[in-house]
DNA sequence: GTCAAGTTCTGTACCGCTACAGTATGACCG
DNA sequence: CGGTCATACTGTAGCGGTACAGAACTTGAC
């Protein structure tokens, strides 16, 4: 790494208060706290220090007083996380599974934002959400080794290693953006129908001849480059992928049009622009091309552009998601809308549901649930009439 | 919410293999199965079943299938994470904190990206990454009630009340990008040096009045408009803007440059678009612009666009960050890039390097480390000598 | 004055696992 | 054949809490 290190100060974070330095060596553990000690020193018994932390309506408030008086002075800084979990069964905690590595999923800003959503509603509840890589190093596999109260799983593929353990677990689980599976709840985005909007809108314009583009993680492997689906009615790996193909060819096979599908590994800058010259690049050229994500089109704008093809002018190009690059761009995308808020929203209010359910709570549903967010296309320039 | 809802199947997720339901209930617990069960089942001390999964080495092979098979018979899927955590003492989660909400920390792609790098790192460890919301509903702070290693504070302010509770907790601590304390590891981009190559190069190419624009979120509330900055020197709050500024003014006042100062709540679009008017709209308007991150100076550009000012030619813009969007725009952003995955890795490794120091490991350092990630100017066609 | 119904605090029994210090057994050795 | 050493397994004692069922003492009603 290039990177300027440098050791400062070599002293404890902490005070030693006490000066209990039993060893020589370093990293020293002062004898710990625990609600026994705060007990003995009050003179009360450990349940009743217990209650005064987390059950305040169990004594008296002058003695809850004194007991945080004294824990104070101890140092006591309140329940062990991990001892009150074991106890009491919960961890206060989700777990989150990406099919990809977690950090790919921060680069689509997709995904980021439906992750910030659902976080925030989590908080609500006060409750973290926990990414758990999917390779474990060390023998360690985090789905299986990290407490928790329920996983979401976000666009995996069914195979998932991870899915199995969380399984096994018999954990809560919230499928989203992927097949739902037997028994879990799940939050899908209605693909089909924006899709069919898109596709619709460029027949109205009086498109004939249309180009997709979109991922096949399942069929294709990192570094494949693109190509050119032999039938376009089948393109497309992966739920979503699947899902919004159909819900183009659902509007463009009727309508007789000719379609022409390329397939890349993601939707990354560096697969999609290949992809979109397999599509811009030849001469029976498609006069639209509807795309997988808005990330997509805005590298199709860009190999547009160094084509010296116009937008909308010679190629219309429709997005998805309406990310906010969706804005950014000249000109700016139409594109199929999704409300990341409610996806979100949705989200951890079903995995609130399900662990609740699995819990026997009263007032939890007793089945799974299944959301579906609405879709909405959002007309901007890059759609115009085919030329002539 | 407008969403569809539509209950399904409500059976169970599982199969009830042993039609235990005791209760006439909904979401029966089928007896617990521990080690003790697959112990007594197999005939051995529940101390060997403990050793079959977590220490291989200590049992023959031989006697190690016959209990992993048990174990799957009776569907035992392995320790129970909460009771190992425990017992161990590790939870194999890390903490992160942000000052804003989480939510929002997802919407600035640095942000993101840097968690997503981190992520990567730490799952190297087979460690997860636990988001922690600062707003705890129903009394429960989870800085202070959930399992962790460890944490790291990303942006926060000093007065956040995560921190102080992390910091009680004893927590091994990393801060990344905001002023270090005391006796804590660190990780910081040399926002100084960043900033002084970029005010350099504007100097160099002629400019003698430049805007700057930075957020001000300790003295500015959500809501409040922008500002001119009284005095150019002391613009700016939080570390970062801070750090950023200094930077700047190392080159510009020593050069005698004029120097206007715009501050802002944070760099999202809706708080930057007043702040660059407010630069840009004005008889005295600078030549060139330093904004605090590339959302800053794509904002900037497009408000140059509105007011029909030619970028680079009446005004040159800087970006910071290199983000993804910086080479999105027309033209393609000067700016300053960070390494974000070094970030990450470095972030990653202290925290670690803590975790090691805290339990008195051997081979861990014996102080707090502090990181300094590089920068570099990145020229691109945002920039040129002032007109005239 | 008695009894039911609070309060307030305590005791016991776990939650499910791991660390560590044994014990037993057999191999190897001189 | 006794002694040393591995190897393979077990027992005990926690890890730090919480749930729940009392116990002791008030209080209030009739």
């Amino acid at each position: 790494m290039s990177q300027d290190v440098a050791v400062a100060t070599a002293g404890d974070a902490y005070p030693d208060l006490h000066g209990a330095s039993d060893r020589a060596g370093q990293g020293d553990v002062v004898a710990r706290v625990t609600l026994q000690t705060v007990a003995d020193k009050v003179g009360v018994s450990r349940m009743t220090v217990s209650n005064a932390f987390s059950r305040p309506d169990q004594l008296s408030a002058e003695l809850r007083r004194k007991i945080l008086a004294a824990a104070d002075e101890l140092g006591y800084v309140g329940p062990d996380p991990a001892a009150r979990a074991l106890a009491r069964g919960s961890a206060g905690t989700i777990g989150v599974v990406f099919t990809e590595s977690v950090g790919e999923a921060f680069r689509d800003p997709i995904a980021a934002s439906f992750l910030g959503a659902v976080a925030t509603e989590l908080g609500g509840t006060g409750r973290g959400m926990t990414l758990l890589p999917s390779t474990g190093a060390g023998g360690t596999i985090p789905a299986r080794d990290i407490a928790m109260d329920g996983a979401l799983l976000y666009a995996c593929t069914a195979d998932s290693q991870a899915l199995d353990w969380l399984q096994r677990r018999r954990l809560p689980l919230v499928f989203v953006d992927q097949a739902p599976v037997e028994g879990a709840s799940s939050v899908l985005l209605d693909d089909r129908a924006g899709s069919a909007e898109a596709a619709r809108h460029l027949l109205e314009l009086g498109h004939r001849r249309v180009g997709l583009l979109v991922t096949a993680w399942g069929s294709l492997r990192p570094g494949d480059s693109a190509r050119i689906a032999p039938d376009a009615a089948t393109a497309g790996d992966g739920y979503v992928s699947r899902e919004r193909v159909d819900g183009w060819m659902s509007e463009l096979g009727p309508a007789g049009a000719e379609v022409l599908a390329a397939e890349m590994y993601d939707n990354t800058e560096r697969y999609a622009e290949p992809a979109a010259r397999l599509l811009l690049d030849r001469p029976d050229r498609p006069t639209a091309i509807l795309c997988f994500s808005d990330l997509v089109a805005w590298t199709v704008l860009r190999v547009a552009r160094e084509l010296g093809l116009d937008v909308p002018g010679d190629v219309s190009v429709v997005g998805y998601d309406d990310s906010p690059i969706a804005r950014s761009t000249a000109p700016e995308l139409t594109t199929v809308r999704q409300d990341l808020d409610a996806k979100g929203r949705a989200t951890a209010t079903l995995l609130d549901h399900e662990i609740a359910r699995s819990r026997g709570l009263p007032g939890a549903p007793d089945g799974p649930e299944h959301v579906t967010i609405p879709t909405r296309l959002v007309v901007r320039g890059s759609t115009a009439p085919p030329r002539g």
